[in-house]
DNA sequence: CTGAAAGCGCTAACAA
DNA sequence: TTGTTAGCGCTTTCAG
C-alpha cells in the first residue's frame, strides 16, 4: 500500500502565487491576513484537497492538541462511561483523545506511559491499575511538567490532580441504609487496600457502623480482589460462618451478584434472610433478581471533570495545584434490601 | 504550564562525541552500526532519559505506526470488547490506536475522519453511524490509498474490506429455535434496514421461517430503531394486537429487554405464554429474570479479526482486495424460550 | 562502520 | 499585509 502524495501548503502557495507562510496564516486564521486572501486560500486549499498534516504543526509547535488517557480495561462500563465523558469534552474544546489500556498490569501501564510521551500528548488522564505498587514511570510526565490528572483509582504518593467520587459517602449511605433496615450483622467486603476508593467505602462504613452502635465484627469485613469467583468465595466463607450475616455490603456490583447467585443456589431468601447492597450500578444491577441496591457514581461525569481540570492546567488557567474534586454519589434503593 | 526542554538524539550524540545519524542507527538496531556503539548509546540514552519524539520520526517516515478506529459509541459493550480485540492485536504487533466515536451522526463521523486523517493514521477500521447515509467523507482515505477495513456495520456501496459475525446464520438459528419449542406465531423486530446486519439477521429469520412452513404474517415483523423506548412500543403493537404473536425474535437485547419489561407490567408469562430471544448477548443478558435465549458474538474477535486483516494490507502482505470474513455465532439458550 | 547534509510539512521571528 | 528564512527531531541517502 503506498500513500498518494499529498497537497502541502507550497502548493497551495505555488497555485496562488503567494508563500508558504501566507497560507499557513490563511488557513489559522490569523489576523494579519486579509479576508480577500483568506478567501483565495481556503478555495485552493478545497480545490486542491488539501488536508493539513498534524505531525508536522505538532512538531513545530509541540504542541499536540491531544490528550491521553489510561484505563484499567475499556470494557468495563464504569471507565468506558468516563471516556465518553473524556472524550465530549474534549473534543468541544478541539482536543484528540488517545487511550491505552493497561490490563491492570503495572508492566502495560509502564508502557502506556512511553506511548503516551513519545505521541508528545499534552496533558495525561489515567486510573491507576490494580496490580501497580510502583509509580515511578509516572514521573516521565511529572518530571517534565505535564499535566496530569488521576481519576477514580488515585494514589496519594504523587502529588497532582484528582478526580474522585464520594466513596466515603457512598459507604456510610449504604451500611446506613442496610442498619435502617434493621439489619444487625452487616459484613463488608472491601477492595485492595492500596486504592484509596476502597479504603473510603470502608471507612464510610465503619463510620455509619458506629453512629448507630452496631457492633464491628472483625470476621465479617474480608478484602478480596472483587472478581467474580473471589465473590464466591467470599459468599461461601461469610454464609458458611457460624455466625452469618443478615447482610452485606460489597464494594462492587460484581461481589454482590455473586453474593445473589450462591444464595439462590443455598436457598437464602433475598431480602428477608440476606440483605445486600453493591457499588456503582452497573448496567446489570437493575436487571439482576431481585434487583440490586446500589450506589450509583456517574463515569461520564468523572471524565467530564477530569478533563476540564486538566485543559485549565494545560491552558494556565490554573496552576498546578494538588486539588481534588469529589463528585458525588447516590444510593438506588432496590429489591436486595428492600426488607 | 511550560514543558521542558527534551533531551534529543544529538544530546545523545554530543556526550558520546558521535554524530545524530550514529545514534538514530543505534538506537533502531541498524546491522551496521557496532554492538559496542549500540551498547554505548542505550545506555547514555538511558542516563539522559531520553524518551523518542515519534511525531518527528512519523513526519520523517510517513508512518505513523497508528491506526484509527471510529466506532458508534464505546460505551456499547460489543464495541468495546471490540476494541479491546483490536487493542490487544495491534499493540502485540507495534501499532497505537486512535479512537474515534461517532455518537452515530454522519456529522461526527465526517469529523473523525478527519482528524484521523490529519494524524496521519496507517490504517482505519470503522462501524458506521446508524444515521450516516452518504459516505463520501470515507473517500478521503480510499482516495489516498489508505487501508481501511469496516466491522460489523458495514455497507455495499464502498468497496473494501469487512469484517461481520454471520448475521443470517443468527437470526436462522434463533428463528428455527423458536419453531423447535412449538412456537406457531413467530414476530420479529428488526433494525434499520439500510445497514445489512438488520437485513441478514431478518433473512435468516425468514428462511427458517419457510423452511418449516410457518406462516409469515407481514403485521409481525416490524422495523425499529431499537431502542430500549422504542421496544417497548413494539412490545405493546405486538402484545396488544388481535393475534398476538407466542413468540418474539428481537433484533438486539435491548429491545428484548423491553419486551420483558412489558410482558411482567401485564403479567404475560414469558416464557409460557410468550417465548422471547435477543441478538447480542449483552451483560445483562444472562441475569435478566427470565435469563434471556440470545445470539452470542464476539466483539473481541471481530475486533482482533479486522486488525488482522488491516496490518496484512497495511504491510502489503496481501493486495487491497475487496474480502469480507464472516465470523461464527452462536445460540445460547435460556430460560426466556425455554417452553 | 560512521558522518555530513538534506528534508519531511509546518510555524514564527524578522524583515520588508 | 506579505515574504524570507530557519528550524522542530528525526531518518536516510551518499560519501568516506
Amino acid at each position: 500500500m503506498k500513500k498518494e502524495n499529498n497537497i502541502t501548503i507550497h502548493d497551495i502557495a505555488k497555485a496562488l502565487n503567494t508563500s508558504g507562510s501566507t497560507v499557513s496564516r490563511a488557513l489559522n486564521d490569523n489576523s494579519r491576513i486579509s479576508e480577500k486572501t483568506k478567501k483565495a486560500v481556503r478555495e485552493m486549499a478545497k480545490k486542491l484537497g488539501y488536508q493539513p498534516n498534524a505531525l508536522a504543526s505538532n512538531l513545530r509547535t509541540n504542541c499536540t492538541k491531544t490528550i491521553g488517557v489510561i484505563i484499567p480495561r475499556i470494557s468495563r462500563y464504569f471507565f468506558s462511561s468516563a471516556i465518553t465523558g473524556i472524550e465530549e469534552y474534549a473534543r468541544e474544546k478541539g482536543y484528540n483523545v488517545i487511550i491505552c489500556q493497561s490490563n491492570d498490569q503495572e508492566e502495560r501501564e509502564a508502557d502506556c506511559v512511553q506511548t503516551l510521551f513519545a505521541s508528545r500528548v499534552d496533558g495525561v488522564i489515567s486510573s491507576i491499575a490494580l496490580k501497580t505498587n510502583n509509580y515511578d514511570h509516572y514521573k516521565t510526565f511529572t518530571n517534565r511538567n505535564i499535566p496530569l490528572v488521576f481519576f477514580d483509582r488515585v494514589c496519594d504518593e504523587l502529588e497532582t490532580n484528582k478526580v474522585v467520587v464520594d466513596d466515603f459517602k457512598g459507604g456510610f449511605l449504604a451500611a446506613e441504609h442496610l442498619i435502617s433496615k434493621g439489619c444487625k450483622r452487616i459484613a463488608h467486603i472491601s477492595g485492595p487496600q492500596h486504592l484509596n476508593l476502597y479504603i473510603n467505602r470502608l471507612q464510610g462504613y465503619l463510620k455509619a457502623m458506629r453512629k448507630h452502635n452496631i457492633q464491628i465484627n472483625e470476621d465479617q469485613i474480608i478484602e478480596s480482589p472483587l472478581s467474580r469467583e473471589d465473590g464466591m468465595a467470599c459468599a461461601k466463607r461469610l454464609l458458611e460462618s457460624s455466625n452469618p450475616p443478615d447482610a452485606i455490603f460489597a464494594a462492587n456490583d460484581t461481589t454482590a451478584l455473586s453474593i445473589i447467585l450462591y444464595a439462590k443456589e443455598k436457598g437464602i431468601r433475598i431480602p428477608e434472610d440476606l440483605a445486600v447492597v453493591g457499588f456503582s450500578n452497573e448496567p446489570f444491577s437493575e436487571f439482576l433478581s431481585p434487583s440490586l441496591t446500589t450506589v450509583e457514581q456517574s463515569g461520564f461525569d468523572v471524565g467530564v471533570k477530569a478533563t476540564e481540570l486538566l485543559l485549565n492546567i494545560i491552558n494556565n488557567k490554573i496552576g498546578n495545584t494538588q486539588e481534588t474534586i469529589v463528585l458525588p454519589v447516590n444510593l438506588i434503593e432496590r429489591e436486595s434490601s428492600n426488607k
